[in-house]
DNA sequence: CAGGATCCTCTTAGATACTG
DNA sequence: CAGTATCTAAGAGGATCCTG
């Protein structure tokens, strides 16, 4: 196992490490980058897709990863209006790592919730 | 790429990779998790190395990891009373994958931040 | 269809004080 | 030292209505 990047002075940008986390780490940033890795998708495909997110959040999230270089939004001037929401070749650099801790859930989850069971069980002696 | 493990009805598990998703998304999980990748470390110890933490959330977040089967917590019975927190083979496993996304972070913060000042520059023209 | 504007609620997180 | 208890502020997130 390597060095955690993110112990203070192990790394120049260790205290931004520690914001991209967090904005990663909302409710929908990575569903929303998940959604897009095979393809792009218009607004109301992707709240859908994500399902139980209401269209603020959606607007708000894809503008954040607009922002930050991760997703791209293109209009087409139609009527009604269309817009697709693709990964730019840094939100697709970003899936990969992503996607492996994706896979790890998958994998674990069962464990997970089982300790839970236990502990919670546990706790209940009281 | 491989098809996104989240999508709805790729897989059973879906919804539940969701919940851990944004259990392992709060501001102080993850980074807990990368202090106790080289060994087990001490409450203040875990503080102080974390940075900017209060004790409050670092108990709660501690907590969390215990009931989902990622951390132990071993209690010495001395005065003072020492407290030993450390990872066991499932937080070990869960490491590996959060490490690269922490070390595409650090490959990739610059990018994001010049991005985000491009993004607000043009937003600011109005 | 793709949002913007508003209002409201609930959770997250910080500060402080206290305890075995 | 390693917490617990309580209070409070800030922001995340949801619901609804409205518009080009």
């Amino acid at each position: 196992m390597p060095a955690p990047p993110f112990q203070p002075g192990t790394h120049p940008g260790c205290g931004k490490v520690k914001e991209v986390l967090s904005r990663l780490g909302d409710k929908w940033t990575v569903l929303a980058i998940s959604m897009l890795v095979e393809q792009p998708r218009r607004f109301n495909e992707l709240k859908r897709l994500i399902g139980g997110i209401s269209q603020q959040m959606l607007t708000r999230t894809l503008k954040g990863l607009e922002r930050d270089g991760l997703v791209t939004r293109k209009v087409y001037p139609t009527i009604p209006p269309q817009v697709e929401y693709g990964l730019t070749d840094l939100g697709r650099s970003l899936a990969l790592p992503l996607m492996q801790l994706g896979l790890w859930i998958l994998d674990n989850i069962n464990a997970i919730e089982a300790h839970r069971e236990a502990h919670d069980r546990k706790a209940a002696q009281d």
